[in-house]
DNA sequence: ACAAAAATATACCAATCGGTATAAATATTC
DNA sequence: GAATATTTATACCGATTGGTATATTTTTGT
């Protein structure tokens, strides 16, 4: 791993929350500066503009969530058990999510939604991959006969990314962790009633 | 009504939805003044600062959706009816909302959660009483006989609304309209099973 | 250890930012 | 319609923005 590649992840590492927090357009390259002990030069030597530099941040702070998304899936089980993993893997991970400024998916889909295409199509694939991949879950499930076979496996996976995300949202805005364990609780018992024979 | 009164709305109209676009941080003042084909003169002379226009615009974004939740708590009928008119607002709404840059509430909570403090307080509380709102009606239906007596009001209050902004999320996301009406409809579903006796 | 290459710091750029003092123009009141 | 008060336009302010050319320092390969 060359300097430059250290010097690359040292500066996502330290930029990724901040970009998370205030956003591509709120974080300034004083702000970067600040955060890094480096200067423009280092900055600018490593990352071709800002715009990179926020999408490699994105991508850094996406891994996270992937990481617990192909955890749970990889897990040995029936389909159950992995829906299961992934709810515990945001019950888990929501204070670490909460103090990192929120979910990156939800925040970079607001900034981006009107202006910034090339995120906004990043947000929308990373969805797309979730939805795809929870919905893999079910259709396993309902193969082995463990779930339903009427039920749409498609409308059960996005129901659980809506009630996620929305649950992040109505957390983070009352600032009401508790509340959040309770609603994904209550989802986790909606989704087992949906899917499970 | 005064000149000023006059053109202090129509500033607020021309101005609140590229504030529900581009943000408070991402708005310039340059994009107000072309916006409105006003000066900053005219600005300045009607909103102290650009923090209060900000403020002033996210009070009529929201407006929008107050009408909304009002009209359908006053609606007569039983509680159902109520909760029905209810999402029936949003799916009347969503096109709108979607060409205006998405949930006022969501975005508003987003750019204001690690800064803006008085942004923040204000969604918060706009979150809180929403919730309020829905939970009378639970409660008026359970106190009716309708609903069922051993449900928890505010969970499922929590629920309706972190299902309808994650829905919204999703959907302005992945660029999917129907996937919102299918969401809605799903997640109408759900609560109606878990409330009706 | 030395030379070449790569990475970082410095000093600067034009453009834009939010904001204001003042002058001009427009409403309002009588 | 004239006098006054209010509203809007003009011209400017210092500070900050993202970005770059160049000098200096630090790695790296030998």
């Amino acid at each position: 791993m060359s300097k430059a590649d250290r010097t690359k992840q040292f500066i996502i590492e330290r930029v990724a929350p901040i970009f998370n927090k205030k956003g591509a357009y709120g974080t300034s390259l004083s702000d970067i500066t600040t955060a890094t002990g480096l200067t423009k030069g280092a900055i600018y030597g490593n990352f071709k503009d800002k715009d990179q530099l926020a999408l490699a941040c994105f991508e850094h702070n996406l891994k996270f969530f992937q990481k617990g998304l192909y955890k749970a899936l990889a897990s040995t089980g029936n389909a159950w058990t992995k829906v299961e993993r992934f709810f515990q893997f945001y019950k888990d991970s929501f204070e670490q999510v909460y103090n990192n400024g929120g979910c990156a998916l939800m925040n970079s889909s607001v900034e981006a939604d009107d202006g910034y295409p090339l995120l906004k199509e990043r947000v929308k694939k990373t969805f797309e991959n979730w939805k795809h991949e929870l919905e893999g879950i079910i259709l396993e499930g309902q193969q082995s006969g463990e779930f339903k076979a009427e039920i749409e496996a498609s409308d059960v996976a996005n129901l659980i990314i809506a009630g996620i995300e929305g649950s992040i949202l109505l957390a983070k805005s009352t600032q009401n962790a508790r509340g959040f364990h309770g609603l994904l609780n209550h989802l986790k018992t909606i989704v087992e009633k949906e899917l499970k024979q």
